[in-house]
Parts: C-alpha cells; structure tokens; sequence
DNA sequence: GATGAATGAGCTTTCATTCAT
DNA sequence: AATGAATGAAAGCTCATTCAT
C-alpha cells in the first residue's frame, strides 16, 4: 500500500517535521476512516499509510478518538467553510439552500474520501454533521424571515434534511445516482417546505458552478499541540 | 448484566430447551447489536447477556454473521408482517403510506431495542432496509397508479424516503422527537410528493389505532431431525 | 458427507443394534484418521460420518484414543492375519519375505483408507507397526536359520525394512509409484540382505496372485465393553 | 518450563533486540517443534518458551505456518551446508554418499533437537526432505557416472533412502541405535545399491573425522528498513 | 520528535468431554 | 443405548497502547 499524500499533507508541505508527520498521519486517518469506518479502522493501518511506525502516531494524537474527532472537526469546518464562502454574495435564502446543497452534494466527485469520512461519521461522530445542521438551519430561518418558508423550523427537521443530503450523497457516491442527484434532492427538500413546486423547480435546477473541494488554509500562527479535548 | 429475557425467549418458553437457549442467544444478540451496533458487537458478550458459555454460541450459530443475519431477517419480517396485516383492508394508497410511516416510527415506544438494531443496520446489514423499501415502493407506486402522486419514483426517491424515516426513529428513540414525530414525517414526505397541503395533513394525522410490535407467531412444521444428512 | 459404511459395518450388520453403532463410528474413524491424521481427527467429525450425535460416541469409547488404540489393533490383526494365512503353506523364507512385502503393497489398492491409517500411525501409534515387525522379524529369522540370509537381523534392521514398506506404500498410495512397487522393494530388500541379486530378482518378481483386505472374521462370542486400555 | 536459549540465539547475541527476540522464538519453536511435533505446536508454548507473551509471536512472524517454515527451511540449508561444505574435496560417489549418511545420523548427538524437527517434518514439511533427497540424488547421480553404481536411481529409491535414514536417526536419538547405526544404514544401502559386500564394507565404515552442527552464518546485507513499502 | 519492540487484554472459533433426559 | 445441549479450556490472532532508546 502506498504512503498516502492528501489534502493534509499538501497544506502542511512547508511547515517542520512534526507538523509533516501529523498531516501525513490525518491524511492516512481519511483515507483509511473512508475505506473501512470508523470503528474498523486501526491505528497500525493509519500509520503504515502515512509511512510511520505505530508508536509515532501516540506523539501526535491521545488516542483513535482523537484522531477521529480532529478529522472529523477540520472535515466539517472545511465543507462548511467552503460552501458558505462560495455563498457569500447570496442573499435569497431558498437559494442559498439549494446551492449549499447541490454544492455538498458536488463533492462526491471531487473528494469521495472525505464524502465518505461523513457518512461512516453518521453514529459516531455525529459532531461533524451537528455543524452541517447549524448552518443549514441558519439559511432555512432566514427563509422564515424572508417568508418564502412557512414549514415551521426545528431540530427533527433539521436532522431529517440532512439525512436526506446523506443518502443522496452516499447514492451518488456508491454511482447510484448521476450528477442531477443534488438539484432533484433540492426540488424534494424544497417542494416539502412548500416552496411553491414551480418556484422550488426554478430555483433548484439553477445553474451554478460549483468548486473543488480543497482545504481551507489555516489562519495559523504557533504550535498547536494536543489541545486535549477529552 | 443481567441475563436477557425477551421477545424470542418468551416465543420459545414453551419450545425444547434449543429452542430456548437459541431463542434467548438472539434476545441478546438484540440486545447488544443494539447498544454497541453489529460491528461492536462480540460474540463473547451475546453468549454473557444469554448467560451461557461462549462455547455454546457456537453450537446454535455458525458465527457472528449468522445469528446478526437471522436477528436481521427476523425483525425484518415481522415489523413489515405486522404493519402490512394491520392494513389489510386499507385501500387508499397515501393512507397506507402514512400509517405504515406512523406504525413504524410507533415501535420505538413499544421494540426500542428492535429499533436500534434497524437503524445500527444501515451499512452492515442494508437487506434489512431493502425489504422495508421493497413494500414501501409498491404502495408509492399504488399511489401513482390511483393518480395520487405525480412525482416520479426511483430507487434514490425511496432511499431517502427511508433515510427520513430511520432519522424520524432515531430521533424519536432518542427522546428529542415526540409522539407527533410519525404524522409529521408523513405530511412531510407526502408534501414532497406534490400531495396537496390539506389533504397531505388531513391524512397525515388521521387518528390510527396502533399496535405494539410482538414477534409474528412461527408456522414451525414440527421437528426437524437432522440425521446425517450432509 | 455421506454416513460411513466400511469393513466393520458390514460385519456387524446381524448384531445387534449397539455392535452396529460401533462398527460404523470405527469405520468412520477409519476414514477420519485416514483424511485427517490422529491428531488433527475430531470425534464430532467421527461422529458426524458415522451418523450419530457426539455423545454416542462416549457410549462406546472412553476417549478418542482408545477408538484410536482399537482401530490401529484391529487393522494391524487384519493385516498380518490375511498376509500370513495367505502364507500358510510358503516354507520358503525369502518367498515369504517377499510375498509379504507385496501382499502389503498391493493393499494400497485395495484398501487405501487402511493404508493411509498405517502410514498416519508412524509415531503416533507405533504399536501398529510393531506387530507388522514382528512377523517380518520371524520370516527373516527363518531366512537365516535356512542359510539364505548372512546379514545380522536386528532391531534396527527391522525398522528400516518396516519404513521401506512404509515409504513405498505411500509413494503407491498417492500415485507416485506404480503397480510394480512392491516387487522392486522387494528385490532391494533382498539384495540389502546380500541375497544373490539373480536370486533376488527372481524371488521378487515371481507370479502371485494377491488378495482383497477384507476383514478378519472375528471369532468372537459375547459382549467385550471397553476394555479400558488406558 | 525454562526461557530457552538455543543455536539462533547465540547467532543472534550481538544483533537488535528484534533479532534477538526473533531468535528466541526460533529456538523456542525448534524446541517446542521436536517436543509436540507440527501439528500439536502451539504458537503460545512457543511464545512462553520464549519469555515474550503471545501477542509477541505475531510481530515477528506471521502465524505458526510462517516460523515452521523458516526453521524447517533454516534446519535444511545448514545441515546440508555443513555436510556438503565437508565433503568438498571428496570426489568418489560413493563415499561422498557414506560420509553424508554417517555426519547426518551423527548430528543426533549434537543437535538432537534439530533432528526431531526434521523427522517430525515428514509430512509436514516435506520440502525440508525434499532438499535433502535432491542433494543425495546428485551424489547417487555421479555414482552412476563413474559406474559404481548400476541400479536404476529414481525418485522412489530416493524417497527409500531418505526414509531409511531417517529411521536410523531416529533410532539413535531414542537411543535405540549406538553409534555405529551410520556406517551400518551407509553399508545397507550401498549394499542394495548392487556395490560388491567387500567394497561396500570398505567405504561405509571408514574413518572420518564428524563435524558438530553449528549454525551457518548468515551472509547478511546490512539493515533493511521497510517503510512505507507495500 | 521518532522509533519500533513489546505488551496484554480481548476477540473468534474449535473441540474433547459431560450429563440430564 | 442413544441423544444432543452445554461446557470450558485452549487455540490462533488482532490491536490499542506503552516505553526504553
């Protein structure tokens, strides 16, 4: 099996060693979180791919959960950092939505690994898509204000059209489903807020143009070391 | 732990003391796949809650796969026998769609644990899923075929059809949903259907009599002896 | 896999019931030890190709060494029993010797199963082939008191005559040598012992008709329960 | 039971630790090996007579099949590096052959515990024999050739030789055999070989000078780092 | 910081054997 | 005599984690 070299390990390229090793080591957790889930998964897999000895990952990471948690956190900021910059000049919320979907649903085909670190979270890192449902629910209240959403807004919702963006991303992800497979959820997720169907029609099948999913660079400055989220 | 004592063991009460022991195996096996998911799952602690040896697991399964595959197959069988004979003499289609959404959700408050192994078996045991979907479908496409639905049905529809409805039962096993949670799932996905917003709540909240889910009574054909026959 | 019926079975097919059950787990452990090996053999395996639960098997052997002890006694009986009385009126020690060496050869087309238990029995059943030794050791004695063998006969000689047999019945059992295996063994066992190599082509290659293996009519009276050879 | 310290060990005394660890459980193994044979082995007897705990075993080898390979490969490639690296001056076939026998049989006395190994390998690992028979084949080869040998050398007179030696070995480690038994099995055979008694005789019994079985040093290429290499 | 050998608990599975029926 | 369920010890193997270097 060859090192894996990702995402990670790009941003950290001219940084020291430790910070080399410890992006080698998350970009390996991915890869290896997306093949075989977050329980099956082993430590010894995740540093044989990042091309370290077993003991080296105890230097950079507490313990499997650790790793878990980190990956899954810098998952979720860059998916939603991602998608809400790309939405900074949108202003009509029903739009916002729909992109913020399609988009999500986009990155099927442009970083599968970390699609599928998302839907192996589902369970066991349900942090991950808890940022995901703040967001989303931010854009569905702001419709509510705008009154183009009269469905009320709450929590089972909220959790209802994420797993809906789930198993249309696991569809398509799986090959299940083609690229249309994000403005049709959109039309479903709208049509049920009773979105008038021509309007929740018009706005879902818009067309955008979606980015790559890369990473966010990081604002920072020093050393980070094991900030000890218990 | 105290030892298990449920559904199968109290089926088999009456049965040889095979039957009983495999009987309160696979009580346990319920029990755990729903607390630690299939994957977590040891045989060791299967074998404990049955309070039995762990040898004797092995003399009634072959291995782990099989007791979760006929725990899997059996729950299957009877939450889609139990919600399909209560709605023998429903004809509506949208009707039968919603009480079937409301009689599955309903089982969290009766079979919670039966529940949690339907939602741990997404992923590792999809067949479980696929039958509900299966039924599921036919009265969709009933609803088609009375002119009630217009949308097209496709497999990825009916994928998050279900995804909605495990989110809706997980939530509701969770106790961040309350008893509403099924009628509203069922207007929702009926107003995603394009069912008028009225009618979609008319039927959505109809007042239904529900069952508590029990294990659907075996048509056993008496003894079977296997005498070396390969 | 189909339920055993060999050698014992057939002659225990007008006792009585439990004779019969014996017959067909020595039988099938015939089979088992012939496949398996001693130690790799499982008394559930036994039991299972003998068409009897495993605790049938205790009613009839104390452990799996005795079913181990009596069916390398009873084959080793059988074996010298129809060598020797094929022999009764040899007086010629070489002639002998040399009938013998093939007689046993030959088994291997007969009776493979046997054959590969007498070969699996090297070390772990050494009593087998010792009974086999001592009547090789008398025909050989014979040769010297009638002047044909010079060689000293020893324990040791006898051995590396029994590994030879040994060595060539496998190489017969597993194709490897052909039907005149036993003739060439038995021309270079007595060119070993100094026979003159006319004479011992001669003796080797001579004309003999062989027999079947079957089984020794046991002239046997009432009940023998394990005896308990410890 | 002692933490053993055999012929691995001392090669390995001035290595790593994991060579040396790996040394142990080689010895350990060639103990437990010639003790319990094979089949009856298990990897945690050897661990335990090693000194290291089981889950040790695993990081130097990959299961029980690996270590028996490598010992039966390594047993195989000194003792044939040491009787052939003794013989490199002799050139008559024939007593190439007669040294080759009696220095096998005499490791009985030095190295008991490799010899068990190797008769415990009939069957097992049969490849170990294997490469003796081929060497014993190249000498029996070059005896026809300088034309003092005019049987008909094939792999069944090979296979008899080897299982003729063995029984000696064997003989003699159980004490049953004195130190003769070499020069004795190397006359049989060279007198089933059709070589005059006298000459025979002569050549079997000579006097040669015998090696203890020591380890042959291992001709290593410096460390060999795998990292990240599939 | 990195190494990598070692740990030991825990897992799945097999199997000889016992025993109540 | 026969059944067959149950036992429990022991096997092979994995893996998160520790620690001396």
């Amino acid at each position: 099996m060859m090192v894996v070299s990702g995402a990670f390990t790009s941003e950290a390229q001219h940084q020291n060693k430790s910070a080399r090793t410890r992006a080698r080591l998350m970009d390996a957790a991915v890869e290896v979180f997306a093949r075989d889930g977050f329980q099956a998964a082993s430590v010894n897999e995740i540093a044989r791919m990042a091309g370290v000895v077993n003991g080296t990952f105890y230097v950079h990471f507490k313990d499997k959960d650790e790793i878990a948690t980190r990956v899954a956190a810098r998952i979720a900021a860059d998916v939603i950092d991602q998608i809400t910059s790309a939405m900074t000049d949108m202003t009509d919320a029903l739009e916002r939505f729909s992109f913020a979907t399609r988009q999500f649903i986009e990155f099927a085909t442009t970083q599968p690994q970390w699609c599928w670190v998302m839907i192996r979270a589902q369970g066991f890192h349900p942090e991950l898509l808890r940022q995901l449902s703040g967001h989303l629910g931010q854009d569905l209240e702001l419709g509510r204000r705008q009154g183009q959403i009269k469905t009320e807004i709450d929590l089972l919702l909220i959790d209802i059209i994420v797993a809906m963006m789930l198993v249309a991303l696991s569809a398509r992800l799986r090959g299940e489903a083609g690229p249309e497979a994000g403005a049709r959820l959109s039309e479903l997720v709208l049509t049920m807020l009773k979105v008038a169907p021509d309007h929740a029609k018009e706005i879902a099948w818009k067309d955008y143009e979606f980015k790559r999913l890369h990473l966010t660079p990081l604002p920072r400055a020093g050393k980070v070391k094991a900030i000890g989220v218990a």
